[in-house]
DNA sequence: GACCGACCTTGACGCAGATCAAAACGAAGC
DNA sequence: GCTTCGTTTTGATCTGCGTCAAGGTCGGTC
């Protein structure tokens, strides 16, 4: 448990946005970044709060959560170690409009605005890899948006559970095992929690799926991917 | 309706993304870029096409629509005149997700990626500007996820017809024309066109807009804007 | 003016999924 | 062990919204 020293530039390295950068670089650029430690619960911002920087994960999981008026929450993303987050609203001169909660223990880098200006003026190859991951950001959330407007709850369960195979394996068995509550899960894919449990139950009951607790069997993929509609 | 040249340099200066190039920069791009002429109801691409550029609207209207597999489909956005779409989907190793088709008979300008990332090296303004438009359209579809996440469709409609008015504006009337059939907004809106129709029926009923075809008066902003929530 | 096609409205009905309430679990602490 | 607290399930009920099907209404064009 000895978390003496984090190796701050050796994760800043194995980054995707970093990861071509010379040692030099990282060596500068890690002076600049800040380590913040989030308790589970605690708020990292809220909507409405200046962004000054974006936040990289080290180590834990923070919920990304849009809030509605009456005390109903929609959670956007849940991001693990590794990830990154708050890239996209540094360009604009916009407060947040989400909210960031660690959802366990949690460590994280932050990196300051002005750093990533420096070193989009410095090296045009971290602009495109800005670029880039802003543009699988995008992709995704369209993604997301296709599946609350043209699929039902189920197919997007299916859909979820699914999203941890690998593309090609078009047979045999697959695990999944939750790593988030399945209130967070149920709010990421947009059903009330009583309907995901419901879900889950009705492809259990179909044979789809087998689930213990917060691991999910899948016993035939092809079968899985094929009953997307079917009820 | 003689429309012998276009003047494409000007309409590039125009448009956010070039706005503080030089004139010759601008001559050096222009001379790279296609007019695209679009009719009424033609396609600019589909889902899975390959996609090698981003668009420019000079006039016109262009529908950004995702297709589910029983026919029906999801309007994600609607582009009109100095509006740019498609450039995410170029940072992307991956093909278009959505289609694009023209409402009405339309002309736009296709800009290669080739340049736009020679650009990118040439000039960190350039990068910063595109890093900016992408956020921003992130933003807007974070904006409509919470949305569809968190708001009746009537509340979805009320903030439609705000969404003109300048937000200082805190009082008096307002007057809303809609520039694109129904039917449209209603997809945009992920209601359907009943659904939609319903919806201005109640508003007109409780007095709080008055509908004449596509054109919608609201004489008392402020109780619009209240009326969000309540029946 | 009569016909036609595109758009919009209206009514009746059904269903996916929300909500409320309560019970069943499961892990952690005393 | 029992208690407590957080999570998940189950059951009953309600409703927003989609779907289908039938009018209207507003252009255009012959």
């Amino acid at each position: 448990m000895a978390r003496t020293t984090i190796p701050v530039e050796a994760f800043l390295q194995a980054l995707p946005l970093f990861k071509t950068l010379r040692e030099d670089e990282i060596a500068r650029i890690a002076k600049s970044v800040t380590v913040v430690e989030a308790r589970r619960g605690s708020v990292l911002f809220r909507r409405g709060d200046a962004c000054l920087g974006f936040h990289a994960v080290l180590y834990g999981q923070i919920k990304l959560a849009l809030h509605g008026t009456n005390g109903t929450e929609k959670v956007v993303e849940v991001t693990g170690a590794g990830q990154t987050f708050g890239e996209a609203v540094m360009f604009l001169d916009k407060p947040y409009v989400v909210e960031a909660q660690a959802l366990v223990d949690s460590k994280l880098l932050f990196i300051p605005r002005d750093i990533v200006f420096a070193e989009i003026d410095a090296d045009s190859g971290f602009a495109r890899r800005l670029l880039a991951s802003l543009s699988a950001r995008l992709h995704r959330l369209v993604h997301d948006l296709e599946g609350y407007a043209l699929h039902s709850g189920r197919e997007r369960v299916v859909g979820y559970l699914l999203s941890s195979v690998p593309a090609e394996k078009d047979e045999g068995s697959h695990h999944v095992s939750l790593t988030v509550r399945k209130g967070v899960i149920a709010s990421r894919l947009n059903i009330s929690q009583e309907h995901f449990s419901r879900i889950l139950q009705g492809l259990a009951r179909a044979g789809l799926i087998c689930v213990v607790g917060r691991e999910i069997a899948i016993p035939d993929v092809r079968r899985l991917r094929e009953c997307a509609s079917a009820h």
